[in-house]
RNA sequence: GGGCAAGUAGCCAAGUGGCCAACGGCAACAGACUGUAAAUCUGUCCUCUUCGGAGUUCGGUGGUUCGAAUCCAUCCUUGCCCA
């Protein structure tokens, strides 16, 4: 991407929507020179989920528009716990535990970012573990403590929240911003660094750092925010019955990813397909217009779900969702008959379950089934859901308690396709 | 160390001796409607269940009582004030 002829970064990021707050000066340091800038990354978990979406997108960004990236794994900042956004304290994660985290989520964001060493503004990773390790608790207190009032951090929102709420903040969270402003300052001296980006709920902790690059040594550092991803239901970003949507391949199915992003509604898409995808502002007035047409045709969340999902996940994967999908949901009012074995075999990504044919021979109940085959966690479960209609074996609704499974259901002698709800399919195999 | 207040289901929050598995709201899941949306309406929402029930809950422990989330004692945790 040639950098004279694609808009300002911060044009570019302002129209996408991913530019919250923004410090005085930035843009000025901006084209002054190319600027490196870091964002940190919470080790809280083995795998990022797609809340780190965000972040790691403004770094591409960044490193596109001819800047140096930094991603800052927090080894050290993750053993404290960041009260931002939180009313109550941290439980702490084990050592052992975050060493093994730092370095799952320090290997998913080496793929997003060109670290080739030949480029003069070449991605880097950084774990501040690496520098805290040797830092005493005195030399803390003196050389950095030192130049940051409690007037000064007492005044952050983070912590005013915690200090007027029920359950107060311990020491260790109210010295965390001082210890990101610590990495701030850090990278400043040994990489130069003058930016720090991250979500609007970081804007107090970043700011720490760049009052203590002043006051420590006079220099000057900014900061941009970038607006945390809601839903216009209210409703959690990133959250599904299943739990969190993650990075990972094996914890979140490229299937069960691609899901997410289609799923999104009208209002949530219309905002995230800037947000999300790398798609120029001339093609995406044109989706929007082609969504303000035809709503129902879902255009938008087809585009952001194959962008998001080739992004993540690459070509390969994102072509077998499709496909999984078009099998599930093109034509459903087709038998499962329909269905050809190769069709019910390649489905990659729905959720599989194997039992025995000795299982089904003498045939069982289907509450059992279900609860048996780990579908559902009980048959309580199972019944109750069956009553409410909310379960359909081979795309036909059960309607009876007393419906039994036997081998005469199997598609292909093999298979029975189980739905919870509309969207939950599970692919139960023979072996 | 002293004084005051509080701790109820995933979250918020009612409940002050039996009618309490515990009002209400949010979140979540399912159904209807739709476009695999949103909004709306309906059902479910401690666990298990042979759907008759059974078991375990209201910070912990011990007690009073035929009977406790509710009363008493004690301990723990948290907040506020004083030292």
């Amino acid at each position: 991407m040639q950098k004279d002829i694609s808009m300002h970064l911060l044009d570019e990021l302002s129209w996408r929507g991913m530019i919250h707050d923004i410090m005085p000066g930035t843009r000025e340091q901006l084209d002054r020179e190319m600027t490196t800038g870091y964002i940190g990354f919470d080790p809280t978990a083995d795998s990022l989920h797609i809340g780190s979406l965000v972040p790691i997108l403004l770094l591409v960004h960044f490193q596109r528009a001819g800047h140096k990236p930094i991603a800052l794994v927090g080894g050290a900042t993750g053993m404290v716990g960041d009260p931002s956004g939180k009313n109550e304290e941290r439980n702490l994660l084990t050592e052992e535990v975050l060493l093994r985290n730092a370095a799952g989520v320090k290997a998913q964001l080496e793929r997003f970012l060109n670290f080739d060493a030949s480029l003069a503004n070449a991605a880097e990773l950084v774990n501040n573990y690496d520098w805290f390790k040797t830092i005493s608790f005195i030399d803390f207190l003196r050389d950095t403590g030192k130049h940051i009032t409690v007037n000064y951090m007492m005044a952050k929102d983070s912590v005013k929240k915690r200090i007027e709420g029920e359950t107060g903040i311990s020491y260790t969270e109210f010295a965390y911003q001082l210890m990101q402003g610590y990495d701030f300052y850090w990278l400043y001296q040994h990489k130069q660094c003058k930016l720090q980006m991250g979500g609007s709920d970081q804007w107090g902790n970043m700011t720490t750092g760049t009052e203590l690059i002043r006051r420590k040594c006079g220099g000057e550092a900014f900061v941009f925010t970038n607006p945390l991803i809601t839903k216009t239901d209210g409703g959690k970003f990133g959250k599904t019955e299943a739990g969190n949507i993650w990075l990972d391949p094996t914890k979140t199915t490229p299937y069960q990813f691609y899901q997410f992003w289609l799923n999104a509604s009208d209002e949530d898409a219309k905002k995230w397909i800037s947000i999300f995808t790398f798609l120029p502002k001339s093609e995406i007035d044109d989706l929007l217009q082609l969504h303000q047409q035809e709503p129902s045709a879902r255009v938008l969340q087809k585009k952001l779900a194959e962008e998001v999902t080739r992004f993540i996940h690459g070509q390969e994967e994102l072509e077998k969702a499709i496909a999984t999908t078009e099998k599930l949901f093109f034509n459903q009012q087709a038998p499962a008959e329909s269905l050809s074995e190769q069709d019910l075999a390649s489905m990659e990504g729905v959720v599989h379950i194997r039992f025995t044919r000795a299982d089904l021979e003498q045939g069982t109940d289907v509450v059992s089934f279900l609860a048996q085959s780990g579908i559902l966690p009980s048959k309580g479960e199972a019944r109750k859901l069956i009553q409410g209609g909310g379960i359909s074996i081979n795309r036909k609704k059960v309607d009876s308690l007393d419906m039994t499974i036997d081998p005469s259901l199997l598609l292909h002698n093999k298979y029975l396709l189980v739905q919870k709800g509309k969207k939950n399919y599970y692919l139960a195999e023979v072996s």
